[in-house]
DNA sequence: TGGGCTAGTAAA
DNA sequence: TTACTAGCCCAT
């Protein structure tokens, strides 16, 4: 062991020292020597290797080999995992980008990239697959051959078509072993073992491709069927967005690149992965989202890294998945707050994959009837090229907007007489509606009259929702919770009240009011797995009259034609709120829960109510719609300087102790302010305390730091990590959250 | 005197 | 982050 030098003092060149992401908080990169038994010519970056750290093994991905370290003393790494490497040269490059830009350790990001079963060092041969492919006497064989054996011409004709079929898909595809077993006895076919395939979806029938419109075709032609580009569709809801990505994505299969289609946590439903395996019955699907079994994402994700999946449709970390063939990039609802990662490493799928596009030179698309107003912004500034679907596809037309003012009206349960004279109507009419009340449970608080009392989150500056059908409080912030109380538990009092109104609660009401008439509530609570809700919808989707009640997860892309009437129980949280993406997210989610009426041939009509029906800014996106409301959202920004006018990063620390947290973000505000002072270009606000204050305990405060060169601000955060990384006190947390979405 | 706790630090 | 060590308190 240990390095050898020649007489001249210099290192031989045979040796080398493997330079290791390894899964750890730290900013840098390990070296090891290399595995006994190991020479330079088996070590090839992008492998994984299992490595001694401190008193642990960890699973390490070699990202270079270089020819001497700083250090004099070395380890040996202990196992190499991987003979051949899992990350290829761009998607190394990528990760680096993105921890340098997110300020994140390179090996937790690395460590996000992949799988746990991958992240735990199980060998990627454990998924190695049979494959049956041709012999030369079968490819020559007409695709009439074999007539008289229906299944045996079935399996012939496939393989004909599509070079070899994994055992998996053919069993999927009800071509079992007996089937295989005659083509091979024939020597027609032979077994090959081979790379990974993704699982096989469901089986479904193959769907025509519909006509596309003349708006269609435009936008599809004007995204350059190869080579880096940045395209921005705004297109209003039902005006086939979807079919555009469809075409964009059979482009790229037909030239044989890999496409790549990015959907927000919600939208990965049984239903979008069927639409799109009856579209392209002949390629490889690879789906990637939180409900598969560890094995399952695996051999998914490496049927995606070896390049047999032709289709990777993922949420947020897909974005990490190693595409060797990829050949454009389509992200869906692009506004969607779940392609920002929360904790963390804080990255934005969204916005890292226009720089994985720039990487691979492809195209890519960002789609949404909402857009962000940062990508709104990238395209009227002309970095993004700006397409747009002004139309309904079909008959579908926009739905009729009218405002319903609340205040000094006899509600019923949050309802006015008008909206529950409008419900029935429609529902005698044989129509569907959809209400649709952003807040879980049964209440979001509980009060005693006599004393006061206010149930209180013990460990969050929140308060306690009430489930009545779960019979507790919760806590929706950090999960806490309590049997719920029927006496006061200060003055024991039983009087006590339950204020505002949630989906449990007006989901009584409604299921009371409507009594022949089902009531179907969707929210977390009724849809614990993916397919409980197109469960769910199921009664929706066969045209019966009902009622649909629910949060936000109404709000995502489900085309029901049914539903004629849209409510808006309550328009008024994002108007007054003291983050200052509230207004955006509010306008979003009015859109795409207005865009759920009237998608059928039947006219949509959508009823909002408000407290403040004369507010300027509800007003603006009633009237002139989304596209108005953004525009002017974005002039108030360039007014307060913010983003997207201008780069944005938060400095976070959480604590137990209050005073901590803020004396640690007054010392970095004090350390930052020595390296680059304020100044027009470079701002700095805070400490002050998150918009809630206090979570699971912790006390929870930031620095708001915006300024208009990105590279300013991450030359800056690069110095503050490293101060940070030496200056810590172990009960305090920070990160930083580069262009951050929140500020709770 | 040793167990149990915390703060500090190293990890290649 | 985990895992270890040194130093400290305090009960035995």
């Amino acid at each position: 062991m240990g390095v050898v030098a020649d007489e001249s003092g210099s290192l031989q060149g045979t040796v080398a020292i493997l330079r290791l992401a390894v899964p750890v908080p730290l900013r840098r990169l390990f070296d090891y020597l290399p595995p006994q038994g190991l020479g330079a010519d088996d070590l090839r970056p992008g492998q994984r290797y299992l490595v001694p750290f401190g008193s642990r093994d960890l699973v390490a991905v070699l990202v270079e080999v270089v020819a001497e370290s700083p250090l004099a003393e070395l380890k040996p790494a202990g196992e190499r995992i991987d003979r051949q490497p899992i990350f290829d040269t761009r998607s190394r490059q990528f990760l680096q980008w993105a921890a340098d830009y997110y300020q994140a350790p390179v090996g937790e990001l690395y460590a996000a990239a992949l799988p746990v079963a991958l992240r735990k060092g199980k060998p990627a041969d454990h998924w190695a697959e049979q494959w049956l492919e041709l012999t030369t006497e079968g490819k020559g064989l007409p695709e009439t051959a074999l007539a008289r054996a229906k299944k045996q011409q079935e399996l012939l004709q496939l393989l004909l078509k599509t070079n070899r079929q994994s055992r998996t898909a053919l069993n999927a595809r009800g071509l079992n072993a007996p089937v295989c077993k005659a083509l091979v006895e024939r020597k027609l076919a032979r077994w090959v073992s081979g790379p990974t395939a993704p699982p096989p979806l469901e089986a479904v029938e193959p769907q025509p491709v519909p006509q596309l419109n003349d708006e269609q075709r435009q936008v599809i032609d004007a995204v350059p069927a190869s080579g880096f580009s940045a395209s921005l569709l705004e297109g209003t809801t039902g005006s086939g967005k979807t079919e555009v990505y469809l075409r964009l994505m059979a482009r790229a299969l037909n030239q044989g690149n890999q496409a790549l289609l990015l959907v927000p946590e919600i939208g990965l439903t049984p239903q979008t992965l069927r639409r799109i395996a009856a579209r392209f019955p002949d390629f490889r699907i690879a789906a990637l989202h939180s409900g598969l079994a560890d094995g399952e994402r695996a051999r998914a994700w490496l049927s995606a890294a070896s390049g047999v999946a032709d289709i990777v449709i993922g949420t947020r970390s897909a974005i990490f998945t190693p595409l060797p063939r990829l050949g454009v990039i389509l992200i869906d609802e692009e506004h969607d707050g779940s392609f920002k990662q929360q904790d963390g490493v804080r990255y934005s799928a969204r916005d890292l994959s226009v720089v994985l596009a720039k990487n691979a030179d492809v195209p890519v698309l960002l789609g949404s009837a909402t857009p962000s107003l940062e990508s709104l912004h990238n395209a009227l500034s002309g970095r993004y090229q700006h397409l747009r679907l002004r139309h309904r596809a079909g008959n579908a037309r926009p739905p009729e907007i009218s405002v319903v003012p609340t205040l000094h009206q006899p509600l019923q349960e949050g309802f006015a007489p008008q909206v529950l004279r409008h419900i029935g109507d429609t529902l005698n009419r044989g129509e569907q509606a959809l209400v649709f009340i952003n807040r879980r449970g049964y209440a979001p608080a509980l009060t005693c009259d006599d004393c006061g009392w206010l149930a209180d989150c013990p460990h969050c500056s929140a308060k306690l929702t009430l489930h009545r059908r779960s019979r507790h409080l919760r806590c929706h912030h950090c999960d806490y919770r309590m049997r719920e109380v029927t006496s006061c538990p200060q003055c024991h009092s039983r009087n006590l009240n339950a204020l505002g109104a949630g989906t449990e609660r007006s989901e009584d009401f409604l299921t009371h009011s409507f009594r022949n008439f089902p009531v179907i509530r969707v929210d977390r609570d009724t849809t614990a797995t993916k397919q409980a809700l197109d469960k769910l919808l199921e009664p929706a989707r066969n045209g019966e009259p009902c009622l649909l009640l629910g949060t936000q997860m109404l709000a995502k892309g489900h085309h029901l034609p049914k539903v004629t009437l849209v409510v808006i129980q309550d328009a008024d949280g994002g108007l007054f709120s003291a983050d200052f993406r509230a207004p955006e997210r509010m306008g979003q989610l009015l859109e795409q829960v207005a865009g759920r009426a009237g998608r059928g041939d039947l006219p949509g009509h959508v009823l909002v109510q408000s407290r403040y029906p004369e507010h300027p800014l509800l007003q603006l996106l009633l009237n002139r719609g989304y596209g108005a409301f953004a525009r002017q959202l974005m002039e108030e920004r360039k007014i307060a300087q913010l983003p997207p006018m201008r780069a944005m990063a938060l400095v976070r620390a959480e604590c137990e102790e209050p005073r901590w947290a803020e004396e640690f973000l007054a010392n970095a505000r004090n350390y930052l302010e020595a390296l680059a002072p304020s100044s027009p270009e470079l701002q700095y606000l805070g400490p002050v305390p998150a918009l809630l204050e206090r979570k699971s305990g912790r006390y929870r405060f930031y620095i708001q730091i915006t300024a208009d060169r990105r590279g300013l601000l991450q030359q800056l955060l690069t110095r503050f990590c490293q101060w940070a990384e030496g200056n810590r006190n172990r009960r305090l947390r920070w990160a930083v959250d580069m262009d951050a979405q929140e500020l709770s």
